[in-house]
DNA sequence: GTCTATAAAGCGATAGAC
DNA sequence: GTCTATCGCTTTATAGAC
């Protein structure tokens, strides 16, 4: 869905393009896999059959690699644009198909999980990036269960502020639990069981 | 709480044991700060006014320092030992003192932050160990919570196996977010208004 | 129990050839 | 666009003095 397929243009320019998609996809599977402190660019490189000093002539540092592999990711993630304007249910399975895709992209869920809980430290290079990440997720999805409550749905005693914080962090933490394969469940599955306990006849 | 205060034994051994409890405090909080594949054992050793090759003559490896900051803490941290026996409330009650407790305690919410993304890599040192962590937590809270429906003090339509899972995920999403500085939500309240929706009158 | 010195390997980044 | 070679630095770990 995200590189290839541009054949047939010029040639150079469509070339480097395919490459540098290719190089996303391979530094994202790998800063999955080991966090981003954890990689190296000789073997990212390595893993895309390239010298590191290839690697660094599209992507100038490591810092700037991880920064395009995070903006690509959320561009192509629906997660973050749960359809705004409409009547906040949608967003909100909108959120919890995120869920179930995410079960068979494993290499997304490791990245987000390893590299988020990373920038937690103010000097990483990813710090900004979360911060501003988590706050428009929250802000979206208090303005879908601010919806929700408006139209009587929701259950007595539910604050929409709080529950979207907990929503975005259930989704988190699930994310680490089954990653570790501690727990069989499904997350698309548990998503629906936690806003059912927020909204009435789910 | 957990180190020093050794004065007035055998001085060798208490000056051993003081020495070694002050490095595992140092070295959780270096952990804490950047990871464990992000940290040094040079860096740890001068947080701690010792060379690295002394650090080195207490724990034989980078990896044993790991394990043993892990297992001092979970020894420390009631979380995990939420009074078995007793009515599933209590237990329940502990959690979310834990998470009031945490507020104050920012470098062990890192720490557990940090290292258990990382080490959701089937490679990670302490990837054993956050497996059994896990499911001892969740199997606990799954108990209390069947204590609590068997009271009838669950709300309709909630699963105490899945309300376990989903609960020790919010703690560690919460934290997250909390480390961020993304919201300025207490995790005490948080995880109190999330026992709110699953359980009558709390 | 702690040190200095050092080995052996790996790191990010650059220079310069092709 | 991609390579080899290399710089300067840091890493974990060990040897051996005190």
């Amino acid at each position: 869905m995200s590189q290839e397929s541009t054949a047939g243009q010029d040639r150079t320019y469509a070339r480097g393009r395919a490459t540098k998609a290719h190089l996303l996809d391979v530094a994202r599977d790998h800063f999955a896999e080991v966090g981003y402190r954890g990689s190296s660019l000789r073997d990212i490189a390595q893993r895309a059959d390239m010298s590191h000093p290839g690697l660094l002539y599209h992507f100038p540092t490591k810092e700037a690699l991880l920064m395009a592999v995070l903006e690509r990711r959320d561009q192509v993630d629906g997660e973050l644009t749960p359809v705004r304007g409409e009547d906040g249910m949608l967003a909100i399975e909108n959120l919890i198909a995120s869920a179930y895709r995410n079960e068979s992209h494993r290499g997304v869920v490791e990245l987000f999980a390893a590299v988020s809980a990373e920038a937690t430290a103010p000097d990483h290079p990813a710090h900004g990036f979360f911060i501003d990440r988590y706050r428009s997720l929250v802000a979206r999805l208090t303005e879908a269960l601010e919806k929700v409550a408006a139209d009587g749905a929701l259950r007595e005693g539910v604050d929409p502020a709080s529950a979207a914080v907990r929503s975005v962090a259930v989704m988190d933490g699930l994310q680490v639990q089954w990653l570790l394969g501690s727990t069989d469940m499904s997350m698309g599955d548990a998503m629906r069981d936690h806003f059912a306990s927020l909204i009435r006849d789910m």
